[in-house]
DNA sequence: ATTATAATTGGAATAATTCTTGATATTGAT
DNA sequence: ATCAATATCAAGAATTATTCCAATTATAAT
């Protein structure tokens, strides 16, 4: 049960277990905090804010649960040219756009009925497992 | 002017300057790999065969002309999650798609009057500068 | 020719990630 | 519950691609 408490933000529950995967005290953190931290923090960002509910907890750590996580398809990992990992909960298809001015990442959506192979001038017998769209620009504040 | 020689495969004339960058000896063989090897090798691929026509090249020095040349517009650099960055001469707007049981990676056109652009739902006021489009799958022989 | 600027080199430094090894914890079978 | 087998974790060492640095060399400008 979840403890609730009007002075901490509510909590996201994590179950024991998600696609097959045990979810050890050390996973549900690192989950959570990519739940509630939505800006696609690197592994480092993870840690340092693991660390404040799991002090004991180590960087390989966080790689070993980020990596569990990503094999099981429970979060998903996005890079950018050679930067650092990112980690994002979102698991629907979507792709990214980088804002130049503030490094920002959003998420960004397909329109509907949109589907990108169609779009593509693939060899025939092509299958395709996994799409990345990854965009480049800044937010002119309208 | 080129010194033509049937024991040889005809050489690639590179101009002494190519959107105002000077191409030095060095440049000009990096450049040339890259023309010639169209299968996106890495900085060390290219090291490795510039090697042959200029021994005394260093690493680094093959890391500065890559740069030099993607910011001068004149090549690209294409990165796959966090592996060695790769280096393509082709300029024209175009994806890539890798090849999970060769490795290798095939350019993929857009089909005609395709505006990648138009097909994502973007807060109004985007600036897109890039697009980045990756596809992985294996290519079934039809 | 001389000076200023840019490029090259080789090696050291960096940074993200992975690996290794021993310790801990968890599960399943008895 | 106990024990063995397995999985996970922690800490630090190792790896790898890339960048930085300082010294040399090449090119361009006067």
């Amino acid at each position: 049960m979840v403890t609730q408490n009007s002075e901490f933000p509510a909590e996201i529950e994590i179950p024991d277990e998600i696609s097959g995967l045990r979810m050890t005290r050390q996973r549900q953190e690192v989950y959570r905090t990519l739940m509630q931290q939505r800006n696609h923090p690197t592994a480092n960002d993870v840690f340092m804010r693991v660390k404040d509910r799991l002090p004991q907890i180590s960087l390989a750590t966080v790689y070993n649960c980020l990596e569990a996580l990503v094999q099981h398809g429970i979060i998903r990992q996005v890079n950018f040219d050679r930067e650092s990992s990112r980690y994002c909960p979102n698991l629907s298809e979507h792709g990214h756009f980088h804002d130049a001015v503030t490094g920002v990442i959003h998420d960004v959506c397909f329109k509907p009925g949109i589907n990108l192979a169609d779009l593509l001038d693939l060899p025939p017998g092509t299958i395709i497992d996994a799409v990345e769209v990854t965009l480049r620009g800044k937010l002119t504040t309208v």
